[in-house]
DNA sequence: TTGACCTATTTTGTATTCTTAATTCAAACG
DNA sequence: CGTTTGAATTAAGAATACAAAATAGGTCAA
């Protein structure tokens, strides 16, 4: 059963906007036309310009006084200095995972390892992506931190409108699952500290900095 | 010459709220009267409106729709989880500082560090936290990390309202000290890992949550 | 006395209007 | 010619007006 909920029109134009932003309709460094989008919406200004506000403060927009709006610019630096920090806050994560994680949890996680290990094994990137993206997730999950969720949502939101070239270098796709392996390890020994130091250092995130070096990026 | 800079009302507003939530003027939980605040501040709904949209996504203040705004409360175990964070994020910022700094700034830093130690042992507990504080803001800002200066100062922004009793623990003091002094062999030895350890784990954090134990908290 | 229901009032959400700032383009001046 | 100045246009900022929802208060019945 579908809720019916009344969305709030400036929550459902962040919304909306996210989305054209994340989809790449709306591009980096473009001007924003709160007219257009009015129109678009079929809203007024008053609850677009509140969504604007909002945006801006996660980052996805700029405003400039009395300039109007723009679609914040991602540099290559921005986009690295955002994957340190999501490492840094895995890396906590993880530390509380391992003594949070009951043994169901653990076990539900090593199977999802052994899954993506066969995935990584039959070379399907897709389903080995997937699988990788809900291990990260779990983890981060079983932190029991909300607002350590918060910011790397916020900060994951920012990347999200970059696309990857989804070509995968082999020796690095062995050394990230090496390193997933590494993390089951430490989670079986509750070893916080160590899975913390493999999280910081985890290469998934060093990955998608590298691919981006020659290929895509900013605005 | 200093340019004459026409204020934006919705910008000025929520500065303004900051203040009144950090002075405690706005307590946690109390109900934002947007009537009101208009009044006090002489300005029209709209740029109220679109400030507290701000604040809430800086964690500030809640808004229930049709219902209202509050200024959002703090659990005893929100301000753990964000300190918890927060150390994360100095972990990350030191380890990237060790690299950065050049011999000047590292100077800079010992000399910052010895009046501190001066402090400590003077016992002069004002001047202390200010050189304290200092330091670990140099090694935020060496970071050379503007994402996570943004997320730092979010957290920080959220606790500020607390009050702590001064009191020290002169164990715990002590410590604090002890930690401060490996950091700057740490730095000096350009060893990163080492200090990104030694913040992730400092008391500053662990100190303040633990005075807030019995002491004050939430709304 | 209590509780349900209805009305009146208040408050929030949205649209519209008004004001002010920035940009553009053309004319005047050097 | 190039630069500067100043109207005209456009868009953003703010206030007001209007609509819808929630709250408060009171009446009436059980």
């Amino acid at each position: 059963m579908e809720k019916i909920q009344h969305k709030i029109l400036y929550q459902e134009a962040a919304n909306r906007i996210r989305e054209l932003i994340e989809h790449g309709s709306l591009v980096a460094g473009e001007k924003i036309s709160e007219k257009q989008l009015c129109e678009t919406f079929g809203i007024s200004r008053t609850p677009l310009r509140e969504a604007l506000k909002v945006l801006t403060s996660e980052g996805l927009v700029e405003i400039l006084p009395n300039r109007g709006a723009r679609v914040s610019r991602l540099s290559l630096s921005d986009v690295k200095h955002t994957y340190d920090v999501m490492a840094a806050l895995e890396g906590l994560a993880g530390e509380a995972a391992c003594y949070r994680l009951n043994d169901e949890e653990l076990a539900a996680l090593c199977e999802l390892h052994q899954k993506m290990v066969d995935y990584y094994e039959r070379k399907d990137l897709q389903a080995y992506f997937q699988a990788n993206q809900q291990i990260h997730e779990r983890i981060l999950l079983a932190s029991g931190n909300p607002i350590l969720l918060e910011m790397y949502n916020n900060l994951s939101q920012r990347v999200k409108r970059i696309r990857y070239t989804m070509e995968m270098n082999e020796d690095f796709w062995r050394k990230a699952v090496n390193d997933h392996e590494e993390m089951i390890d430490a989670l079986r020994d509750r070893d916080g500290k160590r899975l913390g130091n493999i999280l910081r250092g985890h290469l998934s995130h060093k990955l998608e900095a590298v691919n981006l070096e020659g290929v895509i990026v900013v605005g």
